[in-house]
DNA sequence: GGGCGGATCATACCGAGGTTTAGGATCGCA
DNA sequence: TGCGATCCTAAACCTCGGTATGATCCGCCC
């Protein structure tokens, strides 16, 4: 009984890794693609900043390889730029005559790694390499995560309230009397949860409410 | 009955923080002595890390400065060492001509900032606060767990068994027939598990096996 | 106005969780 | 040899969780 609205079931990243490299000098990125392309990667290169903006980014792990000194923007302010919009990218820096503030800076930030040119092929790749990996695992938990988020907005506001409630280790008459309720209406509240979070044990729910940052916060900030 | 052994509830880390200077030039010891000390901050000062080693590291927030150039081991070298021997303390470098890849590397091995001289007062100040802040939130965490690890180490082989089962959302009759008992005798280690480990609910106990790695791996290898 | 989803509650029933009491078996250590 | 810890089980008993059926009420949208 009961069809359930089978789950989306995560097509994953599928796709095949890509790097982005971004320099105003021509001759770095025919340099850089062709060492990237050598070992079997997708590249894409730009000119410019603006240039990777306009790039509808693809659902894949992938990389960007900026130079610190971009012609309008600094590298440092393009990552903190980004991360900004809110599009979270392994960045690995390249420059020619960097300071260590500034590598300070870019590592603090998150860069994945900062080459001082010339560097040796090896050394980029090895970054590179680096850099897809934790894209990749950062891609997988998001995946995860945006999932699990989906199933909770199905959840009225009723629901989301009372399965705070049941995960913080409450039993049903104690959140019946909390909120002002009969515990049978605890009990109805519980099942539709269960079921509308594709949730097969309780344990298997607190796990969910954990990573969506669940506490006895109602519903109200979620910070 | 059953005398619990009294659990030794956290006293937490309620030492001062300290500050740890390593640098083999007495006169930046002394000027870096005096600045910490005119903001409040209790320092030790160290001529070598082996020096240092002979310390014993009180239950205290705490950071450590250290100058990339140390007179037998490299700065680099002696974070190495210090992560190997398991002793983690945040780390700020400073160096008068240090170069990119060596800030590279520090800075993956987590280091928390790292200055170039003639570095400013308040620069340096910042970076402890924040090293310090640091420490005391590992330092919280690692007490929280080790707590639960002690508890942990109360149970018997089998009920660590049963609770991997229980926390991975069995039910009892599937535990049981899962290792060859009677569901009676898995309520009974069940009962047992709650109150050995203080849990007062399921969804608690679920949260402490999270935090201890707890897959339905038995109880053999801990990875 | 009718339909729909959300929220509420009652009654009844059943399976799962959990404790107590009481016992039996094995093993290692003093 | 005896003690204690671990492990296992049974019967009785109670609470809690969970579902089904059926029903009322409200607010919203077509």
């Amino acid at each position: 009984m009961t069809a359930r609205p089978a789950p989306p079931s995560s097509l994953a990243s599928v796709e095949e890794p890509v790097v982005f490299v971004i320099d105003d000098d021509a001759s770095v990125r025919e340099a850089l693609s062709n060492l990237f392309r050598s070992v079997g990667l997708r590249v894409e290169v730009f000119g410019s900043a603006h240039e990777f903006l306009q790039y509808k980014l693809p659902n894949a792990p992938s990389c960007l390889i900026l130079d610190i000194r971009l012609p309008r923007l600094s590298g440092l302010d393009f990552q903190a730029e980004l991360a900004k919009a809110d599009i979270h990218i392994p960045i690995i820096f390249m420059t020619g005559h960097g300071d260590i503030p500034m590598t300070v800076r870019a590592m603090k930030a998150g860069a994945v790694d900062f080459l001082t040119k010339p560097f040796r092929d090896q050394d980029m790749l090895d970054a590179v390499t680096a850099a897809i990996e934790r894209d990749r695992n950062s891609r997988d938990e998001a995946m995860v995560l945006s999932e699990l988020h989906a199933l909770f907005a199905t959840l009225t506001p009723r629901e989301r309230q009372v399965m705070a409630l049941v995960t913080s280790g409450l039993m049903n008459k104690q959140i019946a009397a909390e909120i002002g309720l009969a515990e049978i209406t605890v009990k109805i509240h519980r099942g539709h949860i269960m079921r509308k979070m594709g949730a097969k044990s309780l344990p298997d729910l607190v796990r969910m409410a954990e990573l969506l940052g669940i506490g006895p916060a109602s519903g109200r900030s979620q910070t």
